[in-house]
DNA sequence: ATTGAAAGCTCTTCCGA
DNA sequence: TCGGAAGAGCTTTCAAT
């Protein structure tokens, strides 16, 4: 998984100004580091090629869509086999964003979007209760995220 | 917070192509939709400033950077007062990603990235566990991640 | 809200250093 | 790894619909 990529400072200057703005013009990135856009071009390509960049996403803002509830979900299954059953009907929740199989406690621990407090109840008690395996849930509410960002490069 | 923006299919095209890449050029978009690029760029604008779009991000692979162990952390404070001053010693921790205020067990939930198991002990046992006001914790190491989604529009 | 046109800017590639 | 140059492609604006 690591690729064996060599990263110096001006990679990481490239991969700073997408981290902030994953459409700022290669060649706006070529002038603030002071070497010609194609070379700016041929390292985001060898970036690229590389398994250091996922991609690039547009970030949606959820509230802005009716989604404020946020909360954390740890699921207790019946056995650990019926984990990749449990994912593929968690998968077909949309509200489900994240979902892990985790030490500890609980067996999943999912992080779902709501639009209230109460669709989040409806939620758990319809769609996820019921999914084959579920035995219990633990629901923890965020109510405020005061930090949200990527590992440091 | 719903700023009121009204969303037809074609700019939920737009927004899917987006999220998928946020680098596809409008364009493109444009040709798929069968309208012209000026109108594709307008609409653009106009969800631009709107508050559905917080951003466009580069999104890294920890992994490539040796980031293998994610870990989700409850922390129980002695006082619920200890919040603001806890997040702000947090937010010095590269290592965590995410910082929420939760109901539940906990006051405070973070998401962790750590090189490797012994790096995530160290860093509990040295930089949170330190910080005043941590009286306990609770860590859950994420051995499997399936779902990583944002919210469908 | 959409269009085409036009101007300016950006991307991409290629080759020589 | 970098720079320059060239053509293709993209963005941005505007007047008109």
């Amino acid at each position: 998984m690591s690729g064996g990529i060599k990263i110096d400072g001006i990679d990481k200057i490239i991969i700073k100004r997408l981290v902030e703005d994953a459409r700022t013009p290669v060649l706006g990135i070529a002038r603030e580091v002071g070497i010609s856009g194609a070379a700016i071009h041929q390292r985001l390509r060898k970036l690229e090629d590389s398994e250091l960049m996922i991609g690039s996403k547009l970030i949606l803002n959820p509230k802005a869509l009716g989604y404020t509830t946020t909360a954390f979900v740890g699921i207790f299954l019946e056995s650990a086999s019926m984990y990749s059953s449990a994912i593929k009907k968690l998968r077909d929740i949309p509200e489900v964003v994240e979902c892990h199989y985790t030490t500890g406690n609980w067996s999943i621990f999912i992080k779902i979007l709501c639009k209230n407090n109460e669709d989040l109840m409806y939620l758990l008690n319809h769609d996820v209760q019921r999914i084959k395996g579920v035995a219990r849930t633990e629901t923890f509410i965020s109510l405020d995220q005061q930090i949200n960002r990527q590992i440091k490069i």
